[in-house]
DNA sequence: ATTTAAATACTACAAATGTAATATATAAAT
DNA sequence: ATTTATATATTACATTTGTAGTATTTAAAT
């Protein structure tokens, strides 16, 4: 189930810290958004009904907990983003962009280091 | 401006080959597709809207041409891609698909590669 | 017990997107 | 000149997304 941009930020609340109240996610969400409470509930409810969030009702509150690792998640993001933009080509991908990133020399030796250590393992 | 999904499809035709009328585009999305060709004339005047494609009146046929490129387009996608996912950090993404994608050793050298040539040129 | 404040539920509404159908103009064929 | 086929224009409609408002329930305070 695809996840957009608005409820993606409350997702990430929960990835940080779970499981929360919607007091809490508002709460937390009160610097980085502009959001009034009333939209940070509509993204919450719809995060539920995606079944991307689980519900426990913890006395006479209820907290929000993802069902679905960031790890997850991300990995499908990406292959949803590489299909369509690369046509799927990692590979591709990748060489476009290492040549369009700024690379200081230490993060380029650190990426052939983990290179390195990908070859060895598999 | 944003490019949805389905006019994406549409856009990656004309980076392959332009400038097209609507019937060759209709053509050659045919098999990869299912889409009606009234669905494709609706993208086609979305993205005219959009003003990522020109017109010009050839005779009594348009033609479609792009007015960004692909690698523009893409470089864009790329960028609100990693910030909705990653946070805005390439760094992250990057051990992160690394570690993830399945690589031959043959493509992990390639890319080694390209990671000293890019240490040598900048 | 009643008021009040917070939590939850339900409803709203415009823009974007996916997916087309209908209507009109115009060129090609007869 | 009229019919027909194709191109172009206009309109449609459900779903998703961004962004909330209103109504109701319930716990806490008085």
């Amino acid at each position: 189930m695809k996840i957009s941009d608005a409820e993606w930020r409350v997702m990430e609340e929960l990835w940080k810290n779970s499981p929360l109240t919607s007091s809490e996610i508002i709460d937390r969400l009160k610097d980085s958004s502009e959001w009034s409470p009333k939209t940070i509930h509509t993204l919450i409810n719809r995060l539920v009904k995606k079944e991307v969030l689980g519900v426990n009702k913890e006395g006479r509150f209820k907290q929000f907990h993802p069902l679905i690792s960031a790890d997850e998640c991300r990995r499908q993001e990406t292959t949803s983003f590489l299909k369509k933009i690369y046509d799927g080509s990692r590979q591709m991908f990748l060489l476009n962009f290492i040549k369009n990133e700024k690379l200081t020399e230490k993060e380029i030796e650190e990426l052939k280091e983990i290179l390195e250590q990908k070859k060895a393992r598999d």
